[in-house]
RNA sequence: GGGUGCUUAGCUCAGGGGUAGAGCGUCGCCCUUACAAGGCGAAAGUCGGGAGUUCGAUCCUCUCAGCACCCACCA
């Protein structure tokens, strides 16, 4: 595999030791950086030296017999198909590599270590030396870990954790490290399974391990295909909700399959500045300090935001880890990232320098309360109760007599504009108006003449068909004016307050007040003509909720044309792929009508432009001051733009500035594009579409070949979750479990509207009356994956929740009985000894193929919820529910070779759907496979680093499928036949089923324990009762002992019979259909004959039965 | 206004031109030594309505209705 250990250079034993003692002895009694002292009265050599436990070691151990290798041919070390039923068995030998033993050997003299170490510090360690033995432990870790290979290193660190962490938790003065804080002791090997599953212990000791050991670091082995996800970066002080936890999982998931299946895999993980949600956040604690940004100043308020991200920066990562989250962490990054920043400032100078940014004074969607501007995106219209005022604009005097009382009557929703009117609008075909084009109205108020145009823009049903032009506040009026040559006139400060181009007595109010003002002052001189309700669509920023404002500001552009236009063709070509299909439509009809991306924003925290302007306003775009200042000569004094970017600027070159850019790293040779991204739809505009225009733009490749876009997680109901609903579920929640009261108190706190805290107290207290129990994280993930259908938004159901979380405990329960029969016993591992494989054993396998095939296929499609599926079926329906069943019998009756074939498959079968499920169930996995993977024959630190199984249909037994499949089908007709009630001893059970007269009779041990048959007899002519009233398909006889109720018999009977006559109603209607015997296909038709027959018969059988039975 | 998706058991959802499926829930009976977070069994559906294509439609086409979402927007 394509991250496994390398087995070799460990050096001899007696080379290890002499290395690790001697790091030892150089922290004897040195205690390390500022930790305290330890007391005087310590002796430093009580500390032992490692030679002085190996001495204690048994000579046994020192050099211990290396094991038989016994790796199967097959990966998922099940029987070879080629066994016969009762034939010799048949098992490839191969030998283990030099370096594999080599290993073994190391491996199991490490074993005898690690027990040495802990006894003896147990023995010696006085509670006096915890304190130093801290200090010694810090720094050795860190050098153990660059002088002794990662098995030793494990060993050793693995064992002073678990033996001192109680008594390192004890001690105030120590810091111990995150990995070995609250490290439950390790299972010893042989040690009964806990009677059910524990996620908590089980996450807490892998994880650590994983991150440890290097397990998720990126691995750029030659000749290996690659395989990348680049994170969506969450907001780096934000925390983890339900949609990051969905997608994590499903993320995490593909890594792990990709990484078992041997690609070079990087999954890269970062943090987004998020320039406007943090800036908000750190604005919001300002004012809850009685100060404000504008106070601090620029440098100062920027440190309190560093100082807020150092502080939260690493929650989300944190709770990513708790999902299991492989990513490379030792490449996380950050969008304002030294290297990353780099990329930023060259891509937008080269961009400036081809002529796609431009700075302008546009109309721009301007947020008055933060005082930015932001993009179209970021504004979101809902439809909201206003009015339509109607207010008459008089004529001038020349034309006024030709008009009605002599006033153009104007629609409008917002009043307040008026005072920037430059012109009034009419359709150029409207017949009232056509005659009054080119003349001039008075515009109340602002006592100005305004010219009377014509536009097509006007729509003549609406209002009164006459439109006030206001092209500083308004688009559609902008384009008109632009049409016009009619200058705009802007009435608004940056906080929306009227400015000095309107009248002294507006001057200075707020655009709601001024609004009031007008109207009042309209309707005073009688110029309101109308007043009545409206609904319309209001614009607000998607932070801030603040009405947006159109604004005419300087503002810089990114020109998108030519971007969009690549970024349709890769759609077009396939280079990049949306799954499900639909979303490309999405992305394609939004590039198509795309308009320039307004960058710059009036904020602190984020990117700064690069760019200087002189005393004249001269601009300077470059990689720094220093070349701004070359360019503009060293007689200028620059000054940097104020404005910072977009923080979509910085995400949209993530998959690229993260590998370097614009160094040619190997990194960014290798991993882009990468393979998937993996999203909800609701950043498809924000951010996919513009990675991919970057990204193509910069570096030539699209960013990823494919788009995963999942649906959006909402609670039980449908609705978002969203902290003002009250019915936010924190996915560590799920996994830890929270008190009722705990839950109450963190949904109704800090609520922006605090009167909404009753209501959800309430519908929380009647959701969760018992709180949430801890599901851990297995469950919660394979609820998610299990969720992931293609193309629906997803009702999250804790129901479903506790379903998987008894799917892990299932598992774990089967592996308790898998062990109890296996460990310490003969599996097979001995390829020498005779093995006698079963139908059932065989039967097994091919279902487990099965499985895999169905996995591998789920992944390949983005199925997550087909793969949890052929999990969750072969694991419950097949294996636990039927294999160990039979199993338990073979076991218990079959000879020595049979009970060995039987562990054998039992062992092996159970290894391969470990490392099968493991993507989506990580942790219990791992536990589980630590335990079992010897036994199957396997080797190696963690699943992780394993093959995944990948199927062979040249493993599916037919015969044995049948076989088994006839096996139910007599169990379950025997269950189905014993009905509920009572029972009446040695009632006999005639059965026709078809098999190999042998294969029957070897049925019978199954039966009995099955089914609870006494007696199993192959009838050769006669069944002793006349006729055979349960056909199992097939003409052989079986006579089975068993207890009925008749009186339940009776009833069943009955039932059934009434639906089999209904049936065959419905066949033979059908085949008395003329067109259909014609028409339909042969087959069909002889099909339904089939069917028809064997209902009519099966009919005749039952009322046969129900005759014979006593009354 | 333009677009997309959805409608299948009480709930949450798979499926797919030829006998309607799962989980959860419900109702029985069982603490059978891996698992009561379990086992066995049962009840439960006009596959949103209508029309068409077809020998046959839950599935394909059209249409209507309801729900959800996206984009644009009329002052």
């Amino acid at each position: 595999m394509g991250q496994e250990k390398d087995p070799v250079d460990l050096g001899s034993e007696s080379e290890l030791l002499d290395k690790a003692n001697a790091l030892m002895a150089k922290h004897r009694g040195v205690p390390a950086g500022p930790a305290p002292s330890p007391p005087a009265t310590v002796a430093a050599d009580e500390i032992p030296l490692l030679t002085e436990v190996v001495d204690e070691l048994p000579p046994s151990a020192a050099s211990a017999p290396p094991r038989p290798g016994t790796r199967d041919a097959a990966e998922t070390g099940e029987p070879p198909a080629a066994v016969a039923f009762a034939g010799p068995p048949h098992v490839n030998a191969v030998a283990p590599p030099a370096g594999e033993m080599a290993r073994q050997v190391f491996e199991e003299a490490l074993q005898h270590l690690e027990r040495h170490i802990s006894e003896s510090i147990e023995q010696r360690l006085s509670p006096r030396l915890v304190e130093l033995l801290a200090d010694s432990l810090a720094s050795m870790l860190t050098e153990v870990k660059q002088d002794l290979s990662q098995a030793a290193r494990e060993t050793v660190a693995r064992t002073l954790e678990s033996k001192l962490g109680a008594a390192l938790a004890a001690a105030p003065a120590a810091e111990p490290s995150a990995i070995m804080s609250a490290l439950p002791a390790r299972t010893p090997p042989m040690e009964p399974l806990a009677k059910s599953f524990e996620p908590a212990a089980v996450e807490s000791r892998w994880y650590p391990e994983w991150e440890a050991a290097g397990h998720f670091r990126a691995a750029t082995q030659p000749g290996r295909a690659a395989y990348a996800i680049m994170l969506p970066p969450p907001n780096v002080t934000g925390t983890l909700h339900m949609g990051h936890a969905f997608q994590d999982t499903l993320m995490d998931a593909l890594i792990r399959y990709h990484r078992m299946r041997g690609f070079n895999t990087l999954w890269q993980p970062g943090t987004d500045h998020a320039g406007i949600a943090t800036q908000i956040v750190v604005e919001r604690q300002l004012d809850q300090e009685g100060t404000s940004r504008r106070e601090l100043g620029r440098e100062k308020f920027l440190e309190r935001v560093w100082k807020w991200k150092e502080e939260s920066g690493s929650t989300i990562t944190r709770q990513m880890r708790r999902l299991g989250a492989s990513c490379d962490w030792s490449r996380e990054r950050f969008t304002m990232d030294e290297g990353l920043s780099r990329a930023v400032t060259e891509v937008f100078v080269r961009l400036y320098e081809q002529g796609l940014i431009y700075r302008g004074k546009r109309l721009v969607n301007w947020d008055p309360v933060l005082q930015t501007a932001v993009s179209d995106l970021e504004v979101v219209s809902q439809e909201e109760d206003g009015n339509l005022w109607v207010i008459r604009y008089p004529l001038e005097e020349s034309v006024a007599w030709s008009f009605g009382d002599g006033y153009l009557e104007v629609a409008t929703t917002r009043p307040e504009t008026m005072l920037g009117d430059v012109a009034v609008a009419v359709h150029p075909d409207d017949d009232r108006y056509r005659h009054l084009v080119g003349s001039h109205v008075r515009l109340p108020l602002a006592e100005r003449t305004i010219p009377i145009v014509a536009d097509e823009y006007v729509d003549p049903a609406f209002g009164t068909g006459v439109v006030k032009i206001t092209p500083a506040h308004d688009f559609n009026d902008y384009q008109v004016g632009t049409r016009h040559h009619l200058p705009p006139i802007n009435i608004f400060t940056l906080d929306a307050r009227i400015n000095d181009m309107a009248p002294a007595q507006y001057q200075g109010l707020d655009r709601f007040d001024a609004r009031r003002r007008v109207v009042e002052d309209l309707q005073a001189q009688g110029l309101i003509s109308e007043i009545k309700a409206h609904k319309l669509m209001v614009p607000r920023g998607d932070r801030t909720h603040a009405v947006i404002e159109p604004l005419l500001t300087d503002q810089w552009f990114v020109a998108m044309e030519g971007l969009a236009r690549r970024g349709l063709e890769a759609v077009e070509t396939g280079e990049l792929r949306f799954v499900p299909e639909s979303w490309a439509h999405v992305y394609r009809q939004w590039l198509t009508g795309i308009q320039d991306w307004c960058i710059s924003r009036q904020l602190w925290w984020g990117h700064r432009i690069p760019a200087w302007y002189d005393e004249d306003g001269n601009v300077y775009v470059a990689r720094g001051r220093e070349e701004a200042q070359r360019q503009a000569g060293h007689a200028r004094t620059l000054s940097q733009d104020e404005d910072v970017l977009d923080t979509w600027f910085s995400s949209a070159l993530w998959p690229f500035s993260t590998l370097g850019w614009p160094e040619d790293t190997p990194e960014l040779r290798t991993f882009l594009p990468s393979s998937v991204l993996v999203t909800g739809f609701d950043i498809i505009f924000f951010w996919v579409a513009r990675m991919v225009m970057m990204s193509l733009h910069f570096t030539g490749k699209v960013p990823f070949r494919e788009v995963y876009v999942h649906g959006l997680i909402r609670d039980a109901e449908g609705h978002k979750m969203s902290k003002s609903k009250g019915n936010v579920i924190d996915p560590i929640d799920i996994i830890e479990g929270i008190a009722l009261e705990t839950l109450v108190a963190k949904r109704t706190s800090n609520l922006m509207n605090p009167k909404q805290a009753d209501a959800i107290e309430k519908t929380t207290r009647k959701h969760f009356p018992d709180g949430i129990p801890a599901y851990g994280t297995d469950a919660l993930r394979f609820t998610f994956a299990s969720l992931a259908t293609h193309g629906r938004d997803i009702k999250f159901d804790l129901n479903r929740c506790e379903g998987y979380r008894n799917f892990c405990n299932k598992l774990w329960n089967a592996t308790r009985f898998v062990l109890m029969n296996t460990e310490g016993q003969d599996v097979g591992l001995d390829d020498a000894a005779a093995l006698e494989y079963s139908q059932a054993d065989r039967w097994i396998v091919g279902r487990l193929q099965q499985a895999e095939q169905g996995v591998t296929e789920a992944m390949r499609e983005y199925r997550f919820d087909m793969a949890a599926r052929a999990i969750y079926e072969f694991v419950w329906d097949e294996y636990c529910d039927w294999y160990l069943e039979l199993a338990k019998v073979q076991i218990a009756r079959g000879g020595e070779a049979e009970q060995r074939a039987t562990r054998r498959t039992l062992v092996r079968v159970l290894e391969a759907l470990l490392r099968l499920a493991h993507p989506i169930i990580p942790f219990i996995t791992e536990e589980l496979w630590q335990r079992v993977a010897p036994l199957a024959g396997r080797e190696g630190p963690s699943i992780m680093l394993q093959p995944f199984p990948e199927a062979d249909s040249a493993r599916v037994d037919a015969e044995a499928e049948q076989a088994v499949a006839v096996l139910k089908e007599i169990v379950n007709a025997c269950r189905a036949l014993r009905g509920e009630m009572g029972v009446a001893p040695g009632n006999r059970l005639p059965l026709v089923a078809s098999g190999d007269r042998e294969v029957l009779q070897g049925f019978a041990p199954y039966l009995m324990a099955l089914a609870k048959v006494s007696e199993v007899k192959i009838a050769d002519g006669e069944l002793p009762h006349a006729d055979a009233p349960v056909a199992i398909a097939g003409e052989f006889k079986l006579m089975l002992e068993v207890q009925v109720d008749v009186a339940a018999e009776r009833e069943r009977l009955s039932r059934e019979a009434a639906a089999v006559e209904a049936e065959i109603a419905k066949a033979s209607g059908k085949l008395s259909n003329a067109s259909f015997v014609e028409r339909a296909p042969a087959q069909v038709v002889q099909q339904e004959r089939d069917r028809l027959a064997a209902f009519e018969s099966k009919l005749a059988k039952i009322s046969a039965q129900l005759q014979k039975l006593p009354a």
